[in-house]
DNA sequence: GAAGTAATACTACTCGGGTAATAGTGTAAA
DNA sequence: TTTACACTATTACCCGAGTAGTATTACTTC
């Protein structure tokens, strides 16, 4: 089991957020939080939840007959999962290839690019 | 149309590497170069072209009753928006965030990190 | 011209994400 | 104690990726 974490759906993955940012929640209120994206019936959050509980994304507990959800996999290890599918499926392992795609192609404001910097030296200087 | 080129599956992307690589290939072409990585049946890569055609990735023209495949998406085009979806939906469009994820999980080579070094100088300087 | 061969066309099925209506259930309020 | 209310359970679709068997078509070669 455990499988695949690095391909989840869009709906999926603001789930996860909300239970990874609330670190637990139950389903009125992750509906209520979702909506401000987009419309969503209640009961596609309610089975939307069932099914990723199947899948072993989250867990849930009864408490006064509600349902509390909670995260099952950690944030970094979903990010990890699914950056690292990207970078080998599309850049071959290369993170210099990924990067210099983005920068290419986004506006990067000058602190990210010194935040990335700082963050390449120090890694430079560890290893 | 043209719609998401974000969300390529695994296979789509495979066959559309080898489309990108070689520029044009026939449906025995594809197969065979992708019979490394796993069996697939002859008609399973062709369905999938088709299909893919339908999507708009890929186009064909008919050559001695072959059909000859060539990619109708750039691979560049399909980097940025499959890399962007990611770094949008996971890391809230934070490149710092998203490198510094790679950097704690992943070996990565010195000179990748000179590469890249390299690459955010040289970004920084034009802006 | 019949048979073999190589290609595409058609059809079909599984699975998972997404979406939601409807049914059931148990507690709270009138 | 009947009725609302607020949840969860069940069921049902659609869509696209993936997979592949079977049918058809059109050359080639006896």
């Amino acid at each position: 089991m455990q499988k695949q974490t690095y391909r989840l759906g869009d709906l999926q993955l603001k789930i996860m957020k909300v239970l990874w940012e609330k670190s637990e929640a139950s389903v009125p209120e992750i509906h209520e939080t979702l909506q401000t994206d987009k419309e969503l019936a209640y009961t596609t959050i309610a089975t939307m939840l069932r099914k990723m509980e199947a899948r072993g994304l989250v867990k849930h507990r009864v408490e006064e007959r509600k349902f509390i959800y909670t995260a099952a996999v950690r944030e970094d290890a979903v990010s990890k999962k699914m950056t690292e599918h990207l970078l080998d499926h599309l850049f071959e392992g290369s993170l210099a290839d990924m990067v210099s795609h983005l920068l290419s192609s986004r506006e990067i404001s000058p602190e990210e690019l010194s935040k990335l910097q700082r963050l390449i030296t120090e890694r430079k200087k560890k290893k």
